[in-house]
RNA sequence: GCAUUCGUAGCUCAACUGGAUAGAGCUUCUGACUUCGGAUCAGAAGGUUACAGGUUCAAAUCCUGUCGAAUGCACCA
């Protein structure tokens, strides 16, 4: 609907003043329905560039529209603002499309990019905790909403494999092993022995020796430390794959860092040999190129009043590479194998420097792929207790991401239990499965992910306010409905006729769905899509209070109907772009 | 010290990236035919958008400064 006013717009503008860029010319949903439904502020930036009366410069424009076939007579309001009010019958020529195999209001891209996504990351010997729910969230419904849009979308789980803490974890291994709770609980039993031996490091330096020296061997290719570290990952990969399989998320590829070992060398070589990096106190780093603003460069800092160097390491000076060394292996290898136009790392935002002087580096690297080749740090801030700081356990651990999967739904299985009673337990351990993940998953993607958000059980399993169960019991309310209406529910498209104020609320808010696909999309903020089917629910909440369904008849029973079927249906395909299930009864 | 990101109602968060009278939920108060699921809805109260300047027809949003917070700054990722 609003695309199709943009376009009549954008005619018109040209027609008026066929100089003007039109890519400011934007037709936006009115922050106020006393406006109208749909405006644009867009004349008023080209009127000021020709210094021009802004209004008159309306009248002008509009002598040029003609939206009679879907808007009431647009209105110059303000400063120049110009106001669409759409037409009933438009509306409902609108809302029938999807009901006669029409896309769910929302239009493909036209232009499909080829997306990877790299989110997760989990590092390996360790159980994922309650940091990994915001990026895997993040990730997940990203790649879902790029997917549905209908570009392609390669998601790859760049998990933690290699590194120095193989180190440690050999020593322990080969020295403390508890076999019994290796098999109960592998993660567990492999934290247990990084701490225990990380603590002995600290008191010993022969233990910090010998882990450096399980470390050499690992890494020359000793067959019995290579054997126990393929064993730390994949028992590791199980616990994982348990959690993504709660979690219901499923990656393409799970390329960890160790599988671009084989090429580190080289390309601290053709770093070096390209004048990118150079030795510098025994390691390999990348300094400015000095083109920059120095305040834009990520390899300047200021101290003293001087700018000084801020590298990025590339290789130690023991000579291994490190995180920088295999992000720039990684990206050359997803170039080569995918030629993707968008690389999109979802990561906390303390790696920000980090993917700046990544980012720096890679275009240096290889400036032909500058345009090609766009790469976003898509970041986001942490999950905090009432006390502001990073959410921990009582006892001051991290919170592990199984046990917050297991509360919930156990809170959830509790507030089923007390609802709904009489429904047999298996349906409220189902409801309170998807009630549970639905609440933990939606409280990471409704806030801006760039704010820090404090974690609250109450909160996110509430039935009130922009919450999961919130939106799922809407869609269950309307599964309802058409329980009680039976096999008389029958649709027909051709017969809505929408008059009462919350039927028209309610369609014109069906309607933008695709609107919030697509800014959730653009900026990488699934949290406008969260507030988007929030809102849909308020006005469906009202629509469902004013206008009864099963009493009306006729036409009025028919729209409403199908506005019920509309909202269940955008409802539940919202939900699934952020990786949230639905019920029908809960 | 420098950099990044912030500072919005008593609390937790929004504000479609420069648009019109800054919105929700919680909390408090008042209402809604024994209810198409009341797990809901309507209304009231609550704001100098940290502070001071500036740019603009228009600023929570952009610029400058001050105060405060979180995070990051060479061999962890």
């Amino acid at each position: 609907m609003h695309i199709y006013i943009q376009q009549k717009l954008q005619e018109a503008v040209r027609q008026t003043f066929p100089d003007a860029s039109l890519t400011n010319v934007v037709v936006r949903p009115c922050p106020d329905p006393r406006f109208g439904d749909y405006q644009s502020n867009a004349i008023m930036g080209i009127a000021k560039e020709r210094k021009l009366n802004p209004r008159q410069a309306a009248t002008d424009v509009l002598a040029h529209l003609d939206v009679t076939d879907c808007c009431e007579t647009p209105e110059i309001a303000g400063a120049g603002f110009l106001n669409f009010r759409v037409k009933p019958e438009a509306l409902a020529r609108a809302i029938a499309a999807p009901l006669e195999g029409a896309p769910l209001f929302f239009q493909p891209v036209a232009k499909p990019r080829t997306i990877v996504i790299d989110f997760s990351s989990p590092n390996v010997a360790k159980p994922m905790h309650i940091g990994h729910i915001r990026s895997t969230a993040l990730g997940d419904a990203l790649a879902r909403l790029n997917r549905k849009l209908g570009h392609r979308v390669i998601t790859d789980n760049h998990i933690g494999d290699w590194g120095t803490q193989f180190g440690l974890l050999t020593v322990g291994w080969k020295s403390q092993l508890d076999r019994a709770s290796l098999e109960t609980d592998a993660l567990g039993e492999m934290e247990r022995l990084y701490k225990s031996v990380t603590a002995a490091a600290d008191a010993d330096p022969g233990v910090r020796e010998a882990a450096r020296q399980e470390l050499v061997k690992l890494q020359s290719g000793d067959p019995t430390n290579l054997e126990i570290w393929g064993r730390m990952i994949d028992l590791s990969q199980v616990q994982f794959d348990e959690i993504y399989g709660r979690l219901g998320v499923q990656f393409d590829h799970t390329l960890g860092e160790s599988f671009y070992n084989p090429e580190l060398k080289r390309v601290v070589q053709e770093l070096v040999g390209k004048g990118i990096a150079r030795e510098s106190q025994g390691a390999v780093c990348v300094f400015s190129e000095g083109v920059l603003n120095p305040k834009e460069d990520p390899f300047l800092v200021q101290k003293d009043g001087e700018w000084s160097p801020n590298p990025a390491l590339i290789q130690k000076a023991d000579g291994a590479a490190n995180y920088a060394t295999t992000d720039l292996a990684t990206l050359e290898y997803r170039w080569n194998t995918w030629q993707p136009d968008d690389v999109i790392y979802v990561t906390d935002g303390r790696q920000q420097l980090h993917f700046r002087q990544l980012f720096n580096a890679w275009q240096r690297w290889h400036p032909e792929l500058r345009e090609g080749m766009q790469l976003h740090h898509v970041w986001f801030g942490s999950i905090t207790g009432d006390d502001g700081k990073p959410y921990k356990t009582r006892s001051g651990e991290t919170v592990k991401l199984a046990g917050v999967l297991d509360e919930a739904q156990e809170r959830a299985f509790a507030v089923a239990s007390s609802k709904n009673p009489d429904l047999p337990e298996a349906q409220r351990r189902e409801i309170a499965r998807v009630v549970g993940v639905g609440a933990v998953k939606y409280a990471d993607l409704s806030p801006n992910r760039q704010s820090d958000y404090v974690f609250s059980w109450d909160k996110m399993l509430s039935l009130q306010g922009n919450t999961a169960p919130y939106l799922q019991y809407a869609y269950a309310r309307i599964r309802s409905v058409f329980r009680k209406a039976g096999a008389e529910a029958g649709l027909n498209p051709g017969l809505i006729q929408l008059r009462h104020a919350d039927e028209l609320g309610l369609a014109k808010r069906l309607v933008r769905f695709g609107l919030s696909m697509e800014a959730a999309a653009s900026e990488h903020r699934p949290n406008y899509l969260c507030l988007y089917l929030y809102e849909l629910a308020g006005d469906f909440a009202r629509f469902y209070e004013s206008c009864p369904v099963l009493k009306s008849e006729g036409a009025e029973r028919n729209t409403r109907l199908v506005l019920c079927e509309l909202t269940g249906r955008v409802l539940k395909e919202g939900l699934n772009l952020l990786g949230i299930e639905v019920l029908e009864q809960m």
